[in-house]
DNA sequence: TTTCTTGCAAACCTTTTGCATCCCC
DNA sequence: GGGGATGCAAAAGGTTTGCAAGAAA
């Protein structure tokens, strides 16, 4: 299951990554599956990603510090990255006597695949 | 109840409004809370805050908009603001063609007072 | 009367857990 | 055999929903 979760996508929730692995013909229960997410999580392998009602994963091993934008019709995630939100955690926390330890970000809208496709068809010709 | 939310607390989730309520006297059924709690972030005059397994909200109506240091201690919220956070969304927006419409943004720590609380008592008498 | 709101309980969804089993050293 | 990994089913925690009764229009 680790080697399936690290040769594979990158945002992904624990139902999919069920789907996917029984897709692929190797069996596994929704027991291990939660079970082994927490431990990649607590070792530091992957990070939890809270995307509203469930929980999203992502690799973090090595991986970039990024933030995301979310698109609320289709549901896809972008990651991005912008030095400045580092240096905001660090003045927020400097001025709260707050110790960081991690943050999300999530940026919700609508992204462009969707929102050329809820374009009206008169401005999708002007195109 | 809207009478009540927006009378009282800034961050709260649906268990602690309804035993607050509960406690003033004011009976309500949880389905009737949830319900009501939905109406008001589809209005637009409450806005959902997602920490974790419960849904947290928080006044959207006339309210700046502001981010969260949250204790993963006690489980304190504290809001910040920074300028420097919007231009980073307006930047990532535009680099996906991405049309945003609204933001999570939670760094989470350890605040001031359980850092004081979990700091040895040599370093204590230091102060 | 028609419509909206409420409460209760049941249903739902995601995640966790108890327990028996199995595998491996 | 001992310790950890697995599966199943049940439980847990938070939220939603069907339905019948009540209030409001």
């Amino acid at each position: 299951m680790v080697r399936f979760i690290f040769s594979h996508h990158d945002h992904f929730d624990a139902e999919a990554l069920i789907s996917e692995m029984q897709a692929a013909n190797l069996k596994i229960s929704r027991a291990t599956a939660y079970r082994t997410l927490n431990k990649l999580v607590d070792a530091g392998l992957l990070r939890r990603l809270e995307l509203g009602p469930r929980t999203f994963y992502e690799h973090d091993y090595g991986y970039p510090q990024h933030d995301h934008l979310q698109c609320t019709k289709c549901g896809k995630v972008i990651e991005f990255q912008n030095p400045s939100i580092e240096e905001a955690i660090r003045q927020a926390s400097l001025a709260n006597g707050f110790q960081s330890e991690g943050h999300s970000f999530v940026v919700r809208g609508v992204c462009k695949e969707c929102n050329i496709a809820l374009m009206p068809k008169r401005q999708l010709d002007l195109i």
